[in-house]
DNA sequence: CGATATTTTGATCACCGTCAAAAACCGTGG
DNA sequence: CCACGGTTTTTGACGGTGATCAAAATATCG
């Protein structure tokens, strides 16, 4: 399985495809140039892991192509994703040393990483790093707070709709489209790492999943790949307020 | 049923008893001053509610003593409790005006508010206040996280030892004691609450406390007091690492 | 095409939710 | 001090949802 091929200069911050979203949007011609001194680029196949929680971490992140999980998991195996990074995502925390969970490439995985230490001082030194920072952490922070309602409250067909309108908006928004009816995508995770997000097992994922085809609220074409016929069913069968209204 | 009176000097931030912990710990003489221009108390009853989700917000602030709670609420009624705040915790979020989610006093309260423009122009040319925020804000995703794994993998049993193992620490570290076996404190949740809190019923929480209590894990005196006879025994239960070792 | 991993489907069971009622607790006032 | 009403908590009986164990079917990749 081979290293997907980046169609982006890896010299260039400029030329970057999270160049607006990510950590570093804020920041002009100067500053990208002494980020590119710390930089190094770093890929993790699908299904490898990039750290295990307590291990020290040399630097932070961010998500340039790919998708990453962070999860934690018990001493008798059951395990819980707890973080959802897709591109653009930050990975790592300043002033910590070492990962407080198991983090995971789950599709092939290129990270924009920084050496903590010269990115530590960067950031003290320019403000509105951190506060972009800042805003990103408050923005997971609500994502986190819905998915707890989620794991908390909701049945396990809700789980998977919820699950599926939620990577089916993040997938329109990356490709600057509105989520319209008859809209397709492809599930980045396997019927295993679905289970691990909602806290549910793989067989009631599996069986969730054909009733929601059944019933007509989802298409499949493979395994792997989604249409929503109609936002609206979708929305319904979500639990959440029926207006189309989210939530945070 | 009366509002609690307060120890401090409300006028100066020099007494204020979360002075060292809150978003403004790293203030100096100078930055206080200009908080106080801008901050006012407000007292809420145990039980009354702060904010509705989706409410304009004119204010964020730190809560100063007492607890409150941010909750979602689905249409049929289910509740998770998704947020706890405790003394020197802060509410709400600069750049925007409307709560995400329902804000409840579930002990007497009181927050000293900060109206909303100012604090923000504040925090823009203050820089290490927004990093005391983003610190505060990371240590709050690192506890949602975990908070996640005991909502989506943990057993009645567990979610109840677990949660009464994070009250007793914050307690604890509030009082500045280790925690020790034998501790005691006082829940400041009802069961309704607590079930919230863990996803569960109002009846599985009392049993499973019921439970606990009777193989020795708990004592209880009256409804609200918890003693740790053995805090070893108590970490077991929650199905976390045996040896002590907090996950994050 | 064959080997391995992933997904689906089936049968059974246990944990926790639901509904119901009793008990304990709490503040108020006689 | 005790009687009273309302709230909170406990306890009980029962059923359903999702977990567990098992095996078949499908997809993926060498």
């Amino acid at each position: 399985m081979g290293i997907a091929n980046l169609a982006f200069d890896r010299k260039s911050c400029g030329s970057c495809p999270i160049r607006h979203r990510a950590v570093c949007a804020r920041c002009n011609d100067e500053e990208l140039a002494e980020l590119e001194t710390m930089k190094t680029y770093r890929s993790y196949e699908a299904g490898q892991p990039v750290a295990w929680a307590g291990d020290p971490l040399e630097f932070v992140a961010s998500v340039v192509v790919g998708v990453a999980t962070l999860s934690q998991t018990m001493e008798d195996g059951r395990t819980q994703m707890v973080g959802l990074l897709l591109p653009s995502d930050f990975l790592g925390r300043p002033g910590r040393d070492r990962v407080a969970f198991d983090v995971t490439a789950v599709t092939d995985l290129t990270l924009c990483c920084f050496r903590r230490k010269p990115f530590e001082e960067f950031m003290a030194r320019t403000p509105h790093v951190s506060q972009r920072l800042l805003e990103m952490t408050l923005d997971e922070l609500d994502a986190a707070r819905e998915w707890m309602l989620i794991l908390g409250r909701k049945t396990a067909r809700e789980k998977i709709a919820s699950m599926i309108s939620i990577i089916a908006r993040r997938e329109a928004a990356m490709q600057k489209k509105a989520a319209t009816d008859g809209f397709g995508f492809e599930l980045p995770l396997t019927r295993e790492a679905m289970a691990n997000y909602l806290g549910l097992t793989l067989e009631t994922v599996s069986r969730q999943i054909s009733a929601l085809r059944r019933d007509g609220v989802i298409a499949l074409e493979g395994n792997r790949r989604v249409h929503i016929p109609s936002f609206e069913a979708l929305l319904h069968e979500t639990g959440d307020d029926s207006d189309g209204g989210m939530p945070a």
